[in-house]
DNA sequence: GAGTAATCGAACCGACGGGTTCGAAATAAA
DNA sequence: TTTATTTCGAACCCGTCGGTTCGATTACTC
């Protein structure tokens, strides 16, 4: 997912020292990661409306009339830094689910990472800030939903009708419901205090795994009779 | 939970026209809950940030000389609004529970009161708005979870113990956990959609059910092989 | 009806917000 | 070096915010 967590690559490579001519206006790569590591630092640290443009300025090292240039306002620049990441984690994720091991061993690591990412401190932070925002900038929200956190169950998903489709497991009904309950259970019990602050750190690798076996139990005694 | 949703009881009652002596400055608990009713309704319209004092005057019908003699600032205000409530909806879940009936009634019953109630608009927002402030506010978010959602897994915890003490569930290891997990189970993929906005309305009451039936059949499966 | 106290309401305060402007400084191409 | 252009940085604009003040008004008590 989007978590807000993570430095950015720039995509289109860092200039190589004075190679190519100079960047026009507001194009030049660098800067703008630079913008964006800056604005993300702050967003972060305060969430959308404490922080402000001056803040960002600063903490960024430029000045106000080139984060201008860069960037139409606030919202933008926020939308910017959501967008920009497409995490880490769903390549391991993937990873996970192409190795042909044991159904309980992938459901079991595919479960822990997930749940390992989705609750750390930079992906909560994230959370929160886009639910806060949500009044003024829905789309985005919905976005940040689809192509962060609702991704990993639609790899699961994925995963199921293939192993349904290669005979090792009997049909599913509604593979995305069951992916998205075996998500959800995996986080059962931590998701939430984890997002209200309750829980102020992340749990400990030990406390997610025993949350994880729990749901892998719970999960292939409810559905798992045919498979693997 | 507190779900800023229900319109609020006047805990010294409403003084009885004119009976008593005119009431202090500050301390009318007519125009005290006039005030936290308005400022409700403009908390939950536009969230913390966006509301400002002179929306809530208007809204309330008040001066803000007034307002401010009987909250000292906004946070205060808020912060009166959430510890205001005690949601409704625990009496019901506490009805649901002390009924005598087969496992699996009780559990759907429960499952679909408290996931209906999580997830409906005015909860939703609440919970919403609650994240949005946690920097500035982390005691009152921790208050409004604990006083709030996670009540009800506590509620069928102690349900759980009961039963066994009784006899008519085996002994179960982590009654909370399993609460808990039961409790996010009925709302697996129905829960963060909402908070982020992706699922714009409530869950029909039909697709709620089919939920429950599946957390209660997969619990059932998973914990239930010793009771009811 | 006189007196007292709560409320009103509108003006006011200082701070800060997002956003703009513009001349000076820096940097690169020519 | 000249020229073109990006960036800097600080001042500035204007609106709004939370919060205060204070005289006018209302409503109650005696």
């Amino acid at each position: 997912m989007s978590d807000l967590g993570e430095a950015a690559d720039i995509e289109d490579g860092k200039r190589p020292e004075g190679c190519g001519g100079r960047p026009a206006a507001g194009e030049d790569p660098v800067k703008r990661e630079q913008i964006l590591d800056g604005a993300h630092r702050v967003f972060m640290r305060m969430g959308f409306d404490a922080s402000s443009m001056n803040d960002i300025t600063r903490e960024a090292g430029v000045s106000k009339g080139t984060l201008y240039v860069y960037f139409r306002n606030k919202e933008d620049l926020f939308a910017a830094i959501i967008q920009r990441q497409k995490s880490k984690i769903f390549e391991k994720l993937r990873e996970i689910l192409e190795e042909d091991r044991p159904l309980a061993e992938v459901l079991h690591d595919f479960g822990t990472a997930f749940t390992t990412h989705l609750l750390s401190e930079t992906a909560i932070r994230g959370q929160r800030i886009v639910i806060g925002v949500i009044d003024r900038m829905p789309e985005l929200a919905s976005t940040f939903f689809q192509t962060g956190t609702n991704t990993g169950p639609v790899m699961l998903c994925n995963f199921l009708e293939k192993q349904v489709a290669r005979g090792r497991l009997k049909p599913i009904e509604d593979p995305m419901m069951i992916s998205r309950q075996f998500g959800d259970l995996c986080m059962a019990g931590l998701y939430r205090p984890r997002l209200f602050g309750e829980m102020r750190e992340p749990p400990s690798a030990e406390r997610i795994e025993k949350n994880v076996a729990s749901a892998v139990r719970l999960f292939l005694g409810g559905y798992g009779a045919g498979g693997a």
